[in-house]
DNA sequence: TTTGGTTTACGAAAGTTGTCGTATATTTGT
DNA sequence: ACAAATATACGACAACTTTCGTAAACCAAA
């Protein structure tokens, strides 16, 4: 396991859209982002290129109009993430998150099912 | 609703302990936080009184060692915490929080059946 | 080919965070 | 009563984040 990732909030929205998108070019990220947020194409860029210093991306510049890519692994940045709000703020205990998730948010009964078969998938074992 | 609050990753560790421990003064604060970081006695003092002024904290100064409390509410700050994480990694989906979490954490029978039972309460309203 | 749009590069500024040193006040133990 | 320990206040600093202006390179169309 490396050193842990810590991207920031808005590291983790650009994140997210390279996730989604697979790869992408500054302009395509930054007019995802601007459908939530409300800030200038060159402050994108210039994020991408921190992240790309810090290694969190990585850029094929073979063209003029370069295109990023995430490098970090979204499941394990995800789990990296949610572990460390367990730790902070529910005292180390992941079932108190999904306790406290679960009773903030309505589930359709597809989802509500879908949990409960991984469930019982979990206690077969 | 108020303001949406944004505690760093530090405020959220103090802010857990006087949750749990009710209301505190930094040197208690101080010792809690001293089993799993590392840093003077100052720097928590200073943290404390930041987060006085943003209105995190509330003490009583009537004696000459001040005691804090946390004026933000455990359930609510986590409630913000988790719906941010979901809105900006998970793409506004709850449900998959909640399978990344449980993918990623041994849970004791007890612990499982609680969440069951809960998912059982869900559906009969 | 000149003009205008697009892109990257660079740097600077403002705000925040986390760190601590030092000064000063207060309490306490001997 | 005096020295040692403990507390608060304050300011400074480096690092980081987010923001954007401006310049330079490039492309495309008229």
């Amino acid at each position: 396991m490396k050193q842990p990732i810590k991207p920031t909030e808005s590291e983790l929205e650009i994140l997210n859209i390279l996730w989604t998108e697979g790869a992408a070019t500054v302009r395509t990220v930054h007019e995802k982002l601007a459908l939530t947020k409300d800030a200038g194409y060159t402050t994108t860029l210039k994020l991408m290129q921190i992240m790309l210093e810090k290694k969190l991306l990585s850029r094929d510049a073979s063209n003029k109009t370069h295109v990023y890519t995430a490098i970090v692994n979204r499941e394990q940045t995800q789990g990296q993430m949610v572990q460390r709000m367990i730790e902070t703020m529910f005292n180390g205990s992941a079932m108190q998150l999904v306790m406290q998730t679960l009773g903030n948010h309505k589930a359709s009964k597809a989802e509500l099912n879908k949990i409960r078969a991984y469930l019982d998938g979990k206690v077969k074992k």
